[in-house]
DNA sequence: TTTAGGTGAGTAACCACTCACTTACTATAC
DNA sequence: GTATAGTAAGTGAGTGGTTACTCACCTAAA
């Protein structure tokens, strides 16, 4: 069972074949959308024949559904989040979250083939959907509802106030992602800006004291 | 030059062509993208011949940047946004602009349109998101700034907190318009969520207590 | 009679996808 | 060690169907 490495292999396994087909292929879907990418491109990109890609896929839409399938959810930031979420460090969960999503070097690969996929209207988005974002929401949700039985929250709606705070967020990546809306200023700056506003927002008077005025 | 109007007419005029043409294809391209919808889905949906198209239009990208190019921005509500703004008149301000995107019967053509230009990348995207959106930003932008200087709002970067609004109200659009999330709640109760919250985050103590907390 | 409105029947290029076929690697018999 | 058989990896040259776009021609109204 295990195959000798020759140092000059001129045949990639098949497993190295397909996954290389998949990356070469995700980043055009996201660039030119699935009408728009051609199957003689993504051969191209994976630097194999048209016919190859179809003895991995049978048909560009199993390609396109291995690549969205493939894109599983976050589990270390769910953690981390989840410990600053049990002390109740209200100022630590957002920033992980905004952190999270507003950095430097975020592949935007992930949010261009998310868009794509539901203006499309592909069958797969909603699963797509639900595992890159609805964890987000759901969380969120709970740890506000949470916090304003502790009193510590005003009594907001949490489904709204939690797809308010994500929807900061996720505007701000479409805005520079998406439309090359030029920063102005740091990653780190911008989630600050949006997680001292909202807690101000959404916490009491004695919550406020404690963290959001410096 | 003034015509007769035949009870009966069977041509249609240029310019009337010209509207039904744009008009079909125009909500098309909205649901499928600029290269998922064909030329001959175009003439069947405007009634006539593909033939009949390339008349009008010498490129179907040109028909495409023609719809682009037509939308125009909005002014009665910049009017009425206007006139709450010189009363000071916190929550009317944003909920107006709020309730202007968030509102029964509110067309996702122009949203779909949008993102679609942008993703795929045509040229006239950035006029397009210019005449759409960016009015918004900067007057939103300007305003939180006077009632900076004013004392009724923190001291927040008054860009960043136009965009965070903004990004609440896009996003709560997004989510249901183009990932079909159920509300569940009315237009309005959402709209009256984003303002309480936002205000609560940046307008100061005094300002809160006038508008605030009914 | 003129002319703007309108079309059926193309065209070359391109699309997703197929097939007959070759090549490179490996396990095994000797 | 080497010959060989089996098999997975890989492709050039197509397939029928579709695409954006054209052109010669028609038709109704002023």
């Amino acid at each position: 069972m295990a195959t000798t490495r020759p140092t000059h292999r001129r045949k990639a396994s098949g497993r190295e074949r397909q996954a290389g087909i998949i990356a070469a292929s995700a980043s055009l879907f996201a660039a030119r959308g699935f009408t728009g990418t051609t199957t003689r491109e993504i051969a191209k990109a994976a630097g194999c024949s048209e016919a190859l890609v179809f003895k991995h896929f049978p048909t560009k839409r199993a390609l396109y559904a291995a690549i969205l399938a493939e894109k599983a959810p976050f589990s270390e930031l769910l953690a981390a989040v989840d410990e600053a979420a049990k002390k109740r460090d209200d100022a630590r969960v957002f920033t992980l979250i905004a952190g999270y999503r507003i950095r430097r070097g975020a592949d935007p690969t992930l949010l261009r083939l998310l868009l794509f996929s539901a203006l499309e209207g592909h069958e797969l988005s909603k699963m797509f959907f639900k595992n890159q974002h609805r964890v987000f929401y759901d969380y969120l949700a709970g740890y506000i509802g949470q916090r304003i039985q502790e009193g510590a929250f005003r009594r907001v709606d949490p489904l709204l106030a939690a797809r308010s705070f994500m929807g900061m967020i996720a505007h701000h990546r479409l805005l520079h992602e998406i439309f090359r809306v030029p920063a102005h200023r740091t990653p780190e700056d911008s989630v600050a800006n949006y997680v001292t506003l909202f807690l101000s927002g959404v916490q009491t008077g004695t919550a406020q004291e404690r963290h959001a005025r410096p």
